[in-house]
DNA sequence: TTTATTAATGTTGTTTTTACATTTATGTTA
DNA sequence: TAACATAAATGTAAAAACAACATTAATAAA
């Protein structure tokens, strides 16, 4: 029977940011070297301690500032990891944190300032403690995610061509869309917006660049709708 | 910069427990009176205080048990809640765990033996803290999960007819389905069993009992699926 | 001017979903 | 014992969504 509260109890909180990026080589998540012990020099998810003045949304938003300068990056709370000797100083607990954002706008700073760096999600170093278990779960979400909300809008630059989007999600779901199914199916949400101008980069006859329309993308971000891709 | 670990910042962590169950009147949660301070004679979750040497899982496994006696219910982890005030006594942060249960199997032995309550989700007592809105979220992930597993097993009697299957998705989604199309939706699952005999409480003409088959409902659950009610 | 490259575009058959009404079995009542 | 009342069981057709698929268009480079 549970009495009164006791201070015997209390455990360390922490909090792992799992940060998800995109660039024309594909989804890639960022990491750091770790800079003390234990498993000082081993790669790791962007982490810390939740101060007791903190709630947990701003504790992740502090860290990843911290550790990347990163700024006004929204995270979502995934789950809570509790095994005994997860972390093998002192019985902590950590909560995840996933966000997705955009490399190119992001990259100067992050790998001047910081050292932070952008691995691909195949091709990611061991990371330590139970940080392997925690990417892939938050590569589960992200995948359930792109099924109700529209997503991109944090991962893509500003102007997109449609192929990037689709090379977008095709990363996120580690397997090939059809091209023109997958367009009409975007077209079909009316969240996007395209210009007149094209990207030339690519091609000699040059592509159509896009942006999202913010008012209708957050219009879709309310009410969840189903997207099979 | 992050630096060492630190005990300044150690916090109570607690974990709350919504129980779903689902009678003839509905869709219920399964709430206890507080017995002690503060904010003793409300109604609450079940809940109570992670210790030093147990995980999230195990925690809510012994807290439902001590309160309900309650054995053997798997539990499924939601959120962590973590508002500075949300507890007044001592900062606390509390992780949410939800679990199915089959009322009649379990009823009368906890209305004798624990001051558990069942109360209809759309008619529950206001609850202490931030309980409210973690039932909410509960609710919300139990409509999430009826359209990816097969549910109902942890929630109806072992024989029951379609009638008390619809009724019982009706009641999660809270809205209407067609009789005849869900159906043929379920049956196209093939997890159940048609029993030969009839339930003869609801009508004259009788109607047929069914079971889950145990091992087609089990390879569901563990493939996610679509199904569109 | 030809060539090479990638972008843009639409149709058709298949499957899934939705909407909807009649008949059947059986206990109750007149 | 016949008529009645009640809820159960059942199927179809139209609409929508999905999947598979190939040709033409625009442009820079040779």
């Amino acid at each position: 029977m549970l009495n009164s509260y006791s201070s015997a109890d209390k455990v360390l909180l922490a909090v792992d940011c799992i940060i998800f990026g995109f660039d024309h080589e594909g989804l890639k998540i960022l990491l750091i070297q770790r800079d003390f012990e234990p498993e000082k020099g081993k790669w790791s998810l962007i982490g810390g301690f939740l101060k007791r003045d903190e709630v947990l949304d701003s504790a992740a938003t502090r860290i990843l500032n911290t550790y990347t300068g990163l700024n006004d990056i929204y995270m979502e709370q995934l789950y809570a990891y509790s095994e005994i000797d997860r972390d093998p100083v002192e019985r902590t607990i950590s909560v995840s944190y996933f966000a997705l954002i955009n490399i190119e706008n992001h990259n100067a700073e992050l790998i001047q300032n910081y050292h932070a760096e952008w691995f691909p999600i195949n091709d990611a170093p061991n990371l330590i403690f139970d940080h392997n278990e925690m990417v892939q779960n938050a590569i589960k979400r992200l995948r359930y995610k792109t099924s109700v909300k529209p997503i991109g809008f944090e991962l893509l630059p500003e102007k997109f061509t449609m192929r990037q989007l689709l090379e977008l999600y095709e990363a996120i779901l580690s397997k090939e869309l059809d091209k023109r199914n997958f367009i009409s199916k975007i077209n079909s949400l009316d969240i996007l917006n395209k210009l007149e101008e094209k990207d030339m980069q690519s091609s000699r006859k040059g592509s159509y660049l896009y942006t999202f329309n913010k008012e209708k993308y957050e219009e879709k971000l309310q009410n969840n709708f189903a997207l099979n891709l």
